[in-house]
RNA sequence: GCGCCUGUAGCUCAGGUGGAUAGAGCACCGACCUUCUAAGUCGGCGGUCGCAGGUUCGACUCCUGCCAGGCGCGCCA
């Protein structure tokens, strides 16, 4: 609804432009923002404000002869000039009535648009490593790469959802020792039990799994225990696959699924990590110092030099990442996300330099990040320690169990990745009113529930005899609704450009509250076949945008509660 | 010490790339179920947008400097 009211304005810009102000004034950014009050009608302008100085005039005569120009539409009622020179918009009411029209009509598919074109885009999420229960903040990561990912696919592009496993560093020989302590009977504490072990109670599941011989198996790859407690490879295998696919049963709790899953000792195996290194000399960029390798990355935007190989001959982590994303490069993804913890923060500048020393096209900006702040969890009050090691904390599972899958998708995507997060298990738990998710649950049952009636009534809902009287709806509730109806294309588009998928979840909480209100004040099972049909046209719109925005959420949409 | 992020109502948070009188929810006070689910609605209370400067027609938003908190600054990942 804003984008043809947008173009409308850009072309009788274009027009003026030259004349009254220099073609090159005009701004490339958006000319038209909700107005807030209504009084300001549904869209305003302030270009007037913003060429006046370019101009030469002052901006109450600029809008003039903006407005002046300005072809007639269908779209537009009324335009008015206010304040200090603002363009206000009045959109006529035909213009709602078709925007429900085409909610109806898209259904599922009302609010997509075509940003990204059909364009590949690769969006990495979670990639925790194999030495454990997924916790929280993997939570976060997941609820928000997830999300993310509808939100682009929304959004026209292509996307590809893909896990990173560290299944070849330090933290997994450090995994393979732990296992191996707690078969050979140690426990935390004891002497000979390695020094920075995992402690947890999984690692005494994982050996007693190993030493019964259990077979796991993990996307069709299967390990059996060798019972061997001498046999650290063995051991590491099956650790590693034992935890894979605990954190897949996890995810899958959660209705997250990816599309590829990469393990980083594929780079290795597939000489993908040497190959990097090659280029990365032959391109002039590393130094020998210290009996270490050197990465020249200051050259490119870090703030020090990085160890490549180290002295002992192995390679630093970020080699295999340098890789890694040059083969996202390769297969495809000239876009790439990577949703990522913000105490990883540190590591973006080095994996862009390193990318951009290989001198092989990649752009500047690769790859994208989505960073998040930390999650801390309260329970009954006080915080809850989330510490891996130490073996206590609250696993993804414990809350998906504890305050259902829905809630904490929602939780855990409500926020701006910026800010930290705390979880509120006692809240997220709640079936009350203080709990967004069942509000905006509670939205779409109700509809369901009003549709039941109907039916019950033996009524049924003539949904083209709702459209033809669509003027009918005069309420201000219904006008109200309506507005925040035709919203969500732009917030979908917003949410996706910015990578901010908490702007859905707030937007649902509003256009929610604006049902709530309407129900409470008005029947819509009345008497009056035209007003009633005219009503469930709405209320239907309602119900397909609320379904819309919670299927971007990852959310359920109940019919009753 | 340096880098990134945060600071908005008592609490939890929004605030579409500088716009008109700063918004929700919870909490608190007071109303509303014979009516499509009260998991709801309506009203009230509540603010020097961390502090101080600057940029301009105009700043919660941009710049600088402080204050407070978080994260990061390894030949760890």
């Amino acid at each position: 609804m804003k984008q043809p009211l947008e173009d409308l304005l850009r072309s009788t810009l274009k027009n003026l432009a030259g004349e009254l102000f220099p073609a090159t004034a005009l701004p490339s950014g958006a000319l038209l923002e909700r107005s807030r009050d209504p009084a300001h009608g549904d869209f305003a302008s302030h270009v007037a404000l913003t060429l006046a100085k370019s101009a030469g005039k002052n901006p109450r005569a600029l809008a003039q002869t903006i407005v002046a120009a300005l072809p007639q539409s269908a779209l537009v009622a009324k335009v008015e000039i206010a304040g200090p020179g603002f363009i206000n918009f009045f959109l006529s009411a035909s213009a709602y009535h078709a925007e429900l029209q085409r909610i109806l009509q898209s259904g599922a598919n009302y609010g997509r648009n075509h940003l990204g074109e059909g364009q590949t885009v690769g969006v990495e999420f979670v990639s925790a490593n194999p030495t454990g229960p997924l916790h929280v903040g993997h939570g976060r990561n997941a609820a928000i790469g997830d999300c993310l990912s509808r939100l682009l696919a929304a959004a026209g592009w292509k996307v590809q959802r893909e896990f990173y496993y560290n299944d070849a560093g330090v933290q997994i020989n450090n995994l393979a020792l732990s296992v191996q302590a707690r078969v050979r009977g140690l426990a935390p504490g004891d002497s000979g039990w390695p020094e920075d072990g995992y402690r947890g109670d999984y690692i005494l599941d994982v050996a007693r799994a190993y030493l019964a011989g259990e077979s796991v198996t993990v996307q069709g790859h299967s390990v059996s225990g060798a019972r061997n407690p001498d046999d650290l490879d063995a051991i590491r295998a099956f650790a590693v696959t034992y935890l894979r696919r605990e954190q897949d049963l996890d995810l899958q709790a959660f209705d997250v699924h990816f599309d590829v899953y990469f393990l980083e000792s594929s780079l290795y195996t597939d000489g993908k990590v040497d190959e990097t290194v090659r280029q990365l000399v032959a391109h002039g960029h590393t130094y020998e110092q210290d009996g270490a390798l050197w990465l020249r990355s200051t050259d490119f935007g870090d703030d020090k030099d990085r160890v490549m190989r180290k002295s002992d001959g192995s390679y630093t982590y970020f080699v295999p990442d340098v890789a890694y994303h040059l083969c996202k490069w390769q297969r495809g993804y000239h876009k790439a996300i990577t949703v990522l913890g913000s105490d990883h923060h540190g590591s973006l500048a080095r994996v862009r330099a390193g990318l951009q020393a290989l001198d092989c096209g990649i752009p500047a900006g690769y790859p994208d990040y989505m960073l998040y702040q930390m999650v801390t969890v309260m329970r009954a009050g006080t915080e809850v320690k989330i510490s891996k090691r130490a073996g206590d904390y609250v696993t993804l599972r414990d809350l998906i169990d504890e305050v259902g899958r829905d809630a904490t998708r929602y939780f855990l995507v409500a926020r701006k990745g910026d800010s930290q997060l705390t979880f509120d298990i006692d809240l997220a738990r709640s079936r009350s009113n203080e709990n967004p998710v069942y509000y905006i649950q509670y939205a779409h049952a109700r509809i369901a529930s009003v549709f039941r009636q109907l039916a019950e009534k033996g009524l049924t809902w003539d949904a083209d005899n709702g459209q033809r009287n669509l003027a009918r709806l005069t309420e201000s509730h219904e006008q109200a609704l309506m507005v925040n109806l035709s919203r969500f294309p732009e917030l979908v588009e917003l949410a996706a450009r910015n990578l901010e998928p908490h702007l859905i979840a707030h937007y649902l909480r509003e256009l929610a509250n604006d049902f709530h209100t309407y129900y409470d004040a008005h029947t819509f099972i009345v008497e009056d076949a035209a007003l009633r049909d005219a009503r469930l046209t709405l209320v239907g719109a309602t119900r397909q945008v609320l379904q819309n925005g919670l299927r971007l959420l990852g959310v359920s949409a109940p019919e009753s509660m």
